[in-house]
DNA sequence: TGTCTAATTAGTTATTTACCTAATTGTATA
DNA sequence: TATACAATTAGGTAAATAACTAATTAGACA
């Protein structure tokens, strides 16, 4: 849950997980090209994002492609109606 | 929305509200004996679960009472449902 | 093989965060 | 009034975070 949650604790992931949501699989630099900020930060936004569960990625070729992953907000579902008991 | 999230990116801010949802309305004091942590640090993650929305704080004499308010979580569960389309 | 491109890793820096102790504010009550 | 207690504010520090540039890894292809 702390992965998520620091994942998510941030407004540039929070725009790749909405860009992935209408667009599909993006690579890392078609990701790039959305936001003012270097590769290497977007990079690393995306390593981060994928820790949580958030994004899968899978290569091919020189390519990566990265999906949005929703299942684990499940788990953040469950926390949520949890609290609500 | 930054808000919320930030609030919830601690897990001793996420044990006070499962607390709150537990117990009902406690105070200050209440709350900082759950916790091996100091009275102010306990105050300032308060603070920030207040300004997040998640907790409300009523003032009866010296003692200030502080309640789970879910509401704002609205705001997070209509976020997760927009990811899904 | 050499060069181009995609992506990450390495290393650095400024800012934010979470914690502490000490001091202050405000209320209750002997 | 003075003492005790609840809670916060003030001030400071160590660790975590998010950004950058430079360097590296790895695949595509002329």
């Amino acid at each position: 849950m702390d992965d998520i949650f620091k994942a998510l604790n941030d407004e540039t992931r929070r725009q790749i997980l909405t860009l992935l949501s209408e667009k599909g699989s993006l690579t890392a630099s078609e990701i790039h090209e959305e936001f003012e900020m270097s590769k290497p930060s977007i990079s690393n936004h995306l390593n981060i994002l994928r820790n949580a569960g958030l994004v899968t990625s899978e290569k091919k070729g020189q390519y990566i492609h990265y999906t949005l992953h929703t299942t684990v907000l499940q788990d953040l579902l469950v926390w949520m109606i949890k609290l609500n008991k």
